[in-house]
DNA sequence: ATATTTTAGTTAAACGTTTAACTGAAAATG
DNA sequence: CATTTTCAGTTAAACGTTTAACTAAAATAT
C-alpha cells in the first residue's frame, strides 16, 4: 500500500484525544445528542444515555476544558494570589490558607491557579490580564495589602473578586475575615479574669487593619474592665518571631506582667525574651497569642491562644466567590468569621 | 418603563470582549491578517503590522487562552503537586520551591496549577484527568513520596513529567534534585576537620531517598577519615523538630560531641535539646543542619549547615519541563544540582 | 381520521483563535 | 513582452464543545 498520500495525512502522529464526535460515531448518533447525554440532559431518554457514557467510559473519553471553556465562557479556574513568599513570614498561615481555598475548590470542580503578588505582576497588570484574557472566573486575594488601590480596577470591570484574611477599609472589595476586634477583646478580656494586672500589647504592623482591630479590642476590654489604657504597654512586634522578641524585652523592663501577642509567632518570640530573662511563663508573665497556628500548642508551655478561622475563611471566600461568577452578579459583603479562646498552659489564675 | 421583555433577550450584559474581528474591522483587514501581525509573522509587512497593534492596543484586545488553546493543543500551563499542606513540617522547603517554579514559570509566560496530593488527588486520578482534559501542559511533582508509583501512568501515556527534590529509585521518573550524598559527605567531613571525634546523625525517615544518600555520604566521611561507622550514633528525627529534639536526647545520652542533622529542622530541634541539657553550641557539642533555609541564620547560634538548592531546583525543574513540552520529546534525565557549606558559628575548632 | 403534542433526536451556528492553501496584483527576470 | 516570482493579503477549515432551532416519527387527543 502506502501510495502518495497527500501531505501528513497518515503520518498524522500528533496525541490523539478521544473526543465527542469519536463516540457519536461509534454509538451512531449526532454529536450534538452526546453532549447532551453526558450532560444528563433529560431530552435523552435513558437506554440512550447508558449507551452514550457506557461508550465515553470504554473509549476514554474525557472533555476538553478549552473547547467547553471557549463555548460556555468559564474556565472553572480561580486565581489565589498571595504576598511573594520570600515576604511571608507566617508560612504556615498561607499554607492553612491555602488549604482552604483549594479544598473548597475542588470540592466544586473548581481549579487553583497560583499568583504571587510581586511587583512585576502589579507592574504588568497580571491581575487584570488573567481575566481579560479568559483564564480565570474569579480571583482570591491574601494577605498583603500592599499595592491593593489597584485591585479597584478589577472591581470596575465587574469581575468577581474577594479578598480573605484582610481588607481596605477605603475601598469597597468584598472580603471575609476573622473577628479580629473580638479577638484582641476576649484576649485581653481572659488576661484580666486571670488576675494579671499589667497587661502588655504586642501588635502587629498598624497599617495592617486585622493589627489594628486586634489593638481595639485589647483597648476596649482594658477600658471595660476599670484598667487605664496605657500606651506605653504597647510594643510594634511587626507580625515576625524576632520582632516579638524584641518588643517583648522592652515590655519586660515596663514590669508587665501578661502580654497579648497579635499573632503566634510574636508570642513565640516573647517567650524566648521572657525565658532568657528568667521568668516563668505564666506565673510571672502570662501570654496570650492569637491565631492558633499548629505550633501553638507545641510550644513550652502550650500557648493559650486565640484561633483565627485561617482555614475556614479561605473556604469562605471560595464559596462566595463561585457563587457571584455563577449567578453573574458581583455584590459586595462583609464576612467576618467568629473566633474562640484556646485556653492552655501560658495563662493561669495568679494569687 | 420596564415592560415585561421576553425572558432576559434585552438584559444581554454578557461580558463583551474586543476580539480579533473587531481589530479586523478597525483596520479594514481580514481576521488572519490581524492573527498573522499579532504574532509578528513577516508575511505582514510593517507598516500594516504597525496599524493592527496600534488598533489591537486601543481597543484593549486581548487574545483568549481559551480559542488559542484549543487550535494550538497547548494551555501554557503547568500543575505544581505538592504534598497536602497539613503533612508538611518543613513549610519553608515548599516556599521556596513553589517560589523557584513560579518564577521560572511566568518568566517563559506559563501560568501555575496548584494541586495538592491528597488521597482524593490520587483515587480520582487527578494528575491523570488534568492532562487528558488538556487543563496542562505539563506536571512538576515535589516532595512527597506516598503514592508515586501512580505516577507511572503518566509518562506512559506520554505527558511530561519531572519529579523536584526527590526521586524514585525502581522508577525512571526524569528528575532534578541537589546533591544529597555530597551534602551529608561534606557535612560531616567538615565536623572531622573541625576535630570533633563522635559524630552523631539525626537522620530523616529513610524511606525518602534523599535521607538515605544524605546517610550514605555521612558514612562515606567517616570511613574515609578513618572513623569507624558506629550505628549506635545515628538516630531518626523524621524531619521534624519534634524529632530532633527526641534524637538529639538520647544521642547526648550516648556522649557525641557532634551531630550532623539530616535537615535545618532537626537541628532546631537538637539545638534545643542541647541546650536543655546545659551544653553549649558549639563548644561541648558541634551542629552541621542541611537546606540553610532562612530560619537557619537565625539560630542561636547561627547554625552552620548544607545549602541545598531548592529555588534553583524549582526553576530548573520548570526549564527542563518546558523544554520537552514544546519540542514535544518526553525524555529521561537526572539534574543533579550542586550543595555548599555555609560555615556559621554552631560549629568551631575544638581544643 | 385528523390535528396536536411529545419524543428523540439532528443541523448548524457559535465560541475566538491559528494556519494551510489559495489569489490577484505588482515586481523582477529573461 | 511574456513569464516567473514575490508580495500582501484572503478564504476557509480546524480545534472540540454547547445549544438554539429545526424535523420526522410516534403517541395522544379530538
Amino acid at each position: 500500500m502506502k501510495k502518495g498520500g497527500k501531505k501528513m495525512e497518515e503520518t498524522g502522529e500528533k496525541k490523539q484525544y478521544v473526543t465527542i464526535k469519536d463516540i457519536a460515531e461509534y454509538v451512531g448518533v449526532s454529536t450534538a445528542t452526546v453532549s447532551l447525554a453526558l450532560s444528563r440532559n433529560p431530552r435523552i431518554p435513558d437506554e440512550t444515555r447508558e449507551k452514550i457514557i457506557d461508550a465515553a467510559k470504554k473509549l476514554g473519553y474525557r472533555p476538553s476544558t478549552l473547547a467547553r471553556g471557549l463555548v460556555k465562557n468559564k474556565t472553572y479556574t480561580i486565581a489565589l494570589v498571595i504576598p511573594q513568599i520570600k515576604r511571608i513570614f507566617v508560612q504556615a498561615y498561607f499554607a492553612l490558607s491555602v488549604s482552604g481555598v483549594y479544598d473548597e475548590l475542588t470540592e466544586h470542580g473548581y481549579k487553583l491557579l497560583l499568583e504571587m503578588a510581586s511587583y512585576e505582576f502589579v507592574r504588568r497588570k497580571r491581575y487584570l490580564r488573567l481575566f481579560r484574557e479568559r483564564s480565570i472566573d474569579g480571583m482570591i486575594y491574601i494577605g498583603s495589602t500592599l499595592y491593593d488601590t489597584y485591585l479597584k480596577e478589577i472591581l470596575e470591570e465587574g469581575y468577581p473578586f474577594v479578598f480573605v484574611g484582610s481588607y481596605l477599609p477605603d475601598i469597597k472589595i468584598p472580603y471575609v475575615t476573622g473577628d479580629n476586634f473580638k479577638g484582641g477583646y476576649i484576649a485581653t478580656k481572659h488576661l484580666i479574669s486571670c488576675g494579671y494586672k499589667r497587661i502588655g500589647l504586642i501588635t502587629g504592623s498598624l497599617n495592617v487593619v486585622s493589627a489594628v482591630d486586634r489593638f481595639k479590642g485589647y483597648k476596649k476590654a482594658l477600658k471595660e474592665n476599670g484598667f487605664g489604657f496605657n500606651p506605653k504597654f504597647v510594643e510594634k512586634g511587626h507580625f515576625s518571631e524576632e520582632g516579638g522578641y524584641e518588643a517583648m524585652k522592652k515590655l519586660i523592663k515596663k514590669k508587665v506582667d501578661a502580654v497579648f501577642a497579635g499573632n503566634d509567632l510574636m508570642a513565640q518570640g516573647a517567650y524566648r525574651a521572657i525565658k532568657e530573662s528568667g521568668l516563668r511563663i505564666p506565673q510571672d508573665i502570662g501570654v496570650v497569642g492569637m491565631d492558633d497556628l499548629p505550633s501553638a500548642s507545641l510550644l513550652d508551655p502550650p500557648l493559650t491562644t486565640v484561633k483565627y478561622p485561617i482555614y475556614e475563611m479561605g473556604r469562605v471566600g471560595v464559596k462566595k466567590l463561585i457563587e457571584m461568577s455563577e449567578k453573574g452578579i458581583i455584590s459586595y459583603f462583609e464576612e467576618v468569621l467568629p473566633v474562640k479562646l484556646i485556653f492552655r498552659k501560658s495563662t493561669s489564675k495568679v494569687r
